[in-house]
Parts: C-alpha cells; sequence; structure tokens
DNA sequence: GGATGTTAGAGTTCTATGAC
DNA sequence: GTCATAGAACTCTAACATCC
C-alpha cells in the first residue's frame, strides 16, 4: 500500500499484455470482454472531481519529489500531510499547486531531508511567498510538531554539491555542534550557518573552497557566509589562515 | 585580477500590539 | 478573530577598499 497513488495502489490492476496467469494468449473472442472491463476499471478507478483532485495534486507532488531528487519516505510522508489537509478541508479558496508544495516542504523538514522554499519553488508551479504561506497554515491547522531545521541536515548536501571529502564534511558537523551548544545557531537562517561551518572546514581540513563556491552551491551570499563564519570563529576560538 | 572585507541601504519575514 | 502597523532580525545587492 502506498499514500502516494490516490487509491493507495489497492485497486485491481489489468494490464494490456492479453496473456493469462499462466502467460498463455487470450483467445480473440475474451479480449473483446476484457477491453470493456478496462475501460469500466479506468472509469471507476477516479470516479467523482474530488478523486480526479487527490489524482492530480499527488502526481504534483511525484513531479516535484522527483525533480528534487527526495527518497519514498518523503513522498510518503508529504502524501500523508496532503491528505490531511484535504480531510480537514484545507485545500478551499487554495490551489492544489501551492498545498502540495507545502506539504512536500513539511514532508522535508519531517523527515530531516530539509530543502529550502527556494528550492520547492524552481520546481513547483506557484511563488516561494505562496508555498510559505500556505505551509505556516497547514502546519498550524494540522498542528504538525515541526523543530526549526538543523544547519546540520545540509552539510552532507552542500559537502557532496562541493566535492569535499568526508572529513570536512565531519569537521563541518563537529562545529555546528558546538555553535549549537553555544546558542550561535538560533535565530540565524540554517543555510547560512551551514555554509559558514563548510568553508571553516574546507579550510581547516585543507580542501579550501571560496565563498562564492559555498555561496553558490547553498543559495546564501558571500556576504551572509562572511557574517556567519567570523560569529563561528570568533565565538569557538577557531583560527583560520586564509 | 580574483578573493576577501566593510559598509550602507533596502527588502523580506516574523512577532507583538492595538483597533475594530 | 481579523486586519493593519511597527519594530526587530536577517539577508540581499551594490559599491568600494585591501591583500596577494
Amino acid at each position: 500500500m502506498t499514500y502516494t497513488i490516490h487509491d493507495k495502489g489497492l485497486s485491481t490492476m489489468i494490464d494490456w499484455r492479453n496473456r493469462d496467469s499462466y502467460g498463455k494468449s487470450i483467445s480473440s473472442k475474451n479480449r473483446a470482454q476484457l477491453y470493456r472491463l478496462r475501460k469500466w476499471q479506468r472509469r471507476i478507478r477516479v470516479s467523482n472531481a474530488t478523486e480526479r483532485n487527490l489524482a492530480f495534486a499527488l502526481s504534483e507532488l511525484d513531479r516535484m519529489a522527483s525533480a528534487l531528487g527526495l527518497p519514498r519516505t518523503v513522498r510518503e510522508t508529504a502524501a500523508v500531510v496532503y491528505r490531511k489537509a484535504v480531510d480537514k478541508n484545507l485545500i478551499r479558496g487554495r490551489s492544489i499547486e501551492g498545498v502540495a508544495a507545502a506539504a512536500l516542504y513539511a514532508a522535508c523538514r519531517q523527515c530531516s531531508v530539509p530543502r529550502t522554499l527556494d528550492e520547492i519553488e524552481e520546481v513547483s508551479r506557484v511563488s516561494r511567498k505562496e508555498i510559505g504561506r500556505t505551509y505556516r497554515f497547514i502546519s498550524r491547522e494540522l498542528a504538525l510538531k515541526l523543530m526549526p531545521t538543523s544547519p546540520i541536515d545540509y552539510v552532507p548536501r552542500f559537502c557532496s554539491g562541493l566535492n569535499l571529502k568526508g572529513e570536512v564534511q565531519s569537521k563541518s558537523v563537529e562545529i555546528l555542534r558546538q555553535a549549537s551548544e553555544k546558542e550561535l545557531t538560533s535565530g540565524r537562517g540554517p543555510t547560512g550557518v551551514a555554509a559558514a561551518a563548510i568553508y571553516i572546514a574546507s579550510i581547516l581540513c585543507g580542501e579550501r573552497r571560496t565563498q562564492r563556491e559555498v555561496a553558490d552551491v547553498a543559495g546564501v551570499t558571500e556576504v551572509t557566509i562572511r557574517n556567519r563564519y567570523k560569529e563561528l570563529a570568533e565565538e569557538l576560538d577557531i583560527e583560520i589562515i586564509l
């Protein structure tokens, strides 16, 4: 069973091969009957507007998740969030695409595979503002308990994008853990903090990346990295030799 | 010339507050 | 409960300076 298909994948499948369970070819006499069965099967699977909308929303979710390379668990979670929103009648007055994008954003956070609103916006057909507004609405109405995204969750993806070795990744996580203990991450954008930690770690590990390179991968500006990395270096007493 | 640092001004988001 | 407003915090762009 899966939540990512509107009928949860529980309806009967009649394939198009015209062969029985033994692999034998179906006689021409029975083919016409099978054809009729397929036709009704198709009509019954999506029988009303609600199911049609759900099917559309779930295919939209799947399309966005594929474009972002998200794992199956995130897709299932997003589908569950969307179905809950439908059950609570939260879609009324909002676009299907907007709610689907917001559900995906929430699912990413729930599954600790965070994607920024900008990234969701890139693969969706709605604006960042709309996604953010809908996300806040459904998370409040569905009482989704979502903690602020940890910068650590961004480290593997950013390091991979920068072709950095595991050592740099470990060092970045270590820096971020220390920063978190000293409350240097609260109130700051997680991508900016993660980018700054990776920038520091890349220098400390001798695999230096420029601020521009890190900024491009993290989707923040060089200025943000400068501000964040100086804070981290000062508060954590890290000596950086450029 | 490229990387980095500094600064100023502006935009966005969030939260608190008060009026209705 | 909803809406408008103000203020804080963060981030952005842009311009210019400094260093190697």
